[in-house]
RNA sequence: CGGGAUGUGGCUCAGCUUGGUAGAGCGCUGUGUUCGGAACGCAGAGGUCGCAGGUUCAAAUCCUGUCAUCCCGACCA
């Protein structure tokens, strides 16, 4: 489409697609704020539900909310080391309290008599203030595990910012629990990532790789970090959650002792573990198509529109009638549903309107059909229309919608198989990554050195996404030769470009 | 922070070369038409042309400065 109605397809432009679909599905607005958005009601709902969904197998798995300051202490941030040194380049500083009138002439200025004594960090992440807190909190192998997770807004002041996938402030669920011992902290991270996995494969319809972060990719301040990462349609991978396994690192820099059974005094091990609107775009960077958004039907903020047809007020009458009937009815079933019955636009422009919102399914109820004691029932996945009998509706719409939830998956992990290769020379290697776009996952033997993980990196973009815990397939678990140096490898590791 | 580009009604952009009373399409408001894949007619509303300074009788247009945004890289969820 030439003029401005659509978005920019995919194949023309990955990238152009993307911003124009965000815009444009009414998920998110610019803000006056450079790097932050507006996050508009229909990709709130989304949120959300996402929400609801994470927050429910939170509490399922012994969870309980909190909520930690937005401050935190300079001071704290310098108290684990490499926490500091991941996290200090892109910090907001908080170093006065108070405006007052310009002497000079109008606007307002810094009063430098406001200065704070020590100045406050806008959190990038809570580790450290809660870890402040749980010192005091924690005495006793009887105050363990502590199991609490806070949903916020974060800051982190990135160079180049993309809506949803990184921007200044974002929204998520951090996570931050604290266990006797190294395994029970071990098994809650463990746990945590399958609660990722679950997550993006049956909500969202993402598939994604479990695996562990090599050294050089793990957060700043963990023993080690899990990670689920997918594929995009431009085949890049994105990290799409990260549970740590934070061993005694933050107990040991904030002296969280508890005494034990047996009386001695050990240092606490610890997890935390996040998920952030980032999940947002990869949604949409995974199932969403040319003609816009496409939201998998457990997470859809609209599952049905209801497109009423007739401009007469008779035939109005019908229509509209035949509609709020299956609203009420759907919204009863538990299903969102919305009817659309702005009178100026025509209904071929409703059917693109909400195919560019992600509405899951329509229901065009027009008087021909209505004459035939049927409605049309059209898909956003696949775009199929049915005609089905009226007293059908309710019953066939969770039908669809059951289907779409599994196609949308199945899709995507055929995607992900058919963009899953396995390299064993550099020459191939090198060769694959040379364009300027992603080449999907590739399995190759690596030497476990930080070192060859960064050359590798510097020639060719590709990152070590994740070293997966299950082979893909047995053989990737045999041992080989590293496909930089020769050196040996035990196993093969996931490269990709990455988002 | 480097490289590139752009700032003109809500949006997309024309006008600038060659200074002379701010335009189009979309959107918006009202109204009319028998609404099945982005309908059409009629009547309207809406802009100190990013900001500051300069040149000039006269600046969206020329000059200087400045700010901002976007895209590409380095940094990252």
């Amino acid at each position: 489409m030439s003029n401005n109605l659509g978005v920019t397809p995919r194949d023309q432009d990955f990238s152009a697609w993307y911003n124009d679909l965000v815009i444009k599905a009414d998920l998110a607005d610019d803000s006056a704020v450079r790097g932050c958005m507006v996050i508009k009601p229909l990709g709130y709902a989304l949120w959300e539900n996402m929400q609801r969904a994470l927050d429910d197998m939170f509490k399922a798995t012994g969870h309980v909310n909190a909520y930690f300051p937005l401050f935190i202490p300079k001071s704290f941030l310098e108290k684990e080391a490499d926490h500091v040194e991941g996290f200090a380049k892109e910090c907001a500083v908080v170093t006065h309290h108070r405006l007052k009138a310009n002497p000079n002439g109008h606007g307002l200025i810094v009063d430098p008599e406001a200065k704070l004594e020590e100045e406050l960090i806008v959190r990038p992440t809570s580790e450290t203030v809660i870890w402040n807190t749980y010192r005091n909190w924690i005495q006793s192998y009887r105050d363990l595990p502590l199991l609490i997770n806070q949903w916020a807004n974060v800051v982190r002041w990135e160079m180049r910012t993309r809506k949803f996938l990184r921007t200044t402030e974002f929204l998520w669920q951090e996570g931050h629990t604290a266990h006797a011992t190294y395994e029970e902290a071990e098994e809650e991270s463990r746990k945590i990532l399958e609660v990722y996995r679950t997550f993006a494969e049956e909500w969202m319809g993402v598939p994604v790789l479990v695996g562990m972060k090599s050294e050089n990719e793990k957060f700043a301040g963990a023993h080690h970090t899990y990670t689920i990462e997918a594929l995009t349609q431009d085949v890049r991978a994105i990290q799409a959650g990260t549970s740590h396994h934070l061993g005694q690192n933050f107990a040991k820099a904030f002296d969280v002792k508890f005494q034990s059974k047996e009386g001695t005094l050990e240092y606490v091990y610890a997890t935390s573990w996040g998920v952030s609107t980032r999940l947002i775009g990869t949604l949409i960077m995974v199932h969403s198509d040319d003609k816009g958004f496409v939201a998998p039907p457990r997470l859809a903020p609209v599952q049905v529109v209801i497109v009423p047809m007739g401009r007469d007020e008779e035939t109005r009458n019908r229509t509209y009638g035949v509609s709020d009937q299956f609203a009420a009815d759907l919204a009863a079933a538990g299903i969102r549903v919305r009817v659309d019955k702005r009178e100026k636009e025509s209904p071929g422009h409703k059917y693109n309107y909400w195919e560019m919102r992600g509405a899951c399914t329509r229901i065009e109820v027009g008087p021909r059909d209505l004459d035939a004691g049927t409605v049309i029932i059209a898909r956003r996945d696949t775009g199929d229309k049915e005609t089905v009998s009226v007293d059908h509706v309710v019953a066939r719409i969770p039908e669809i919608l059951a289907d779409m939830q599994a196609n949308l998956f199945a899709k995507a992990k055929a995607f992900n198989l058919a963009n899953t290769h396995r390299v064993d020379t550099w020459e191939e290697f090198e060769s694959m990554f040379a364009g300027e776009g992603g080449a999907g996952f590739v399995l190759a033997h690596w030497d476990e050195s930080i070192l060859t993980a960064e050359k590798i990196a510097e020639k060719t973009k590709a990152t070590i996404r994740c070293i997966p815990l299950e082979p893909l397939l047995p053989s990737d678990a045999e041992p080989g030769r590293c496909i930089l140096t020769g050196n040996p490898s035990p196993r093969r590791v996931v490269f990709a470009k990455a988002y």
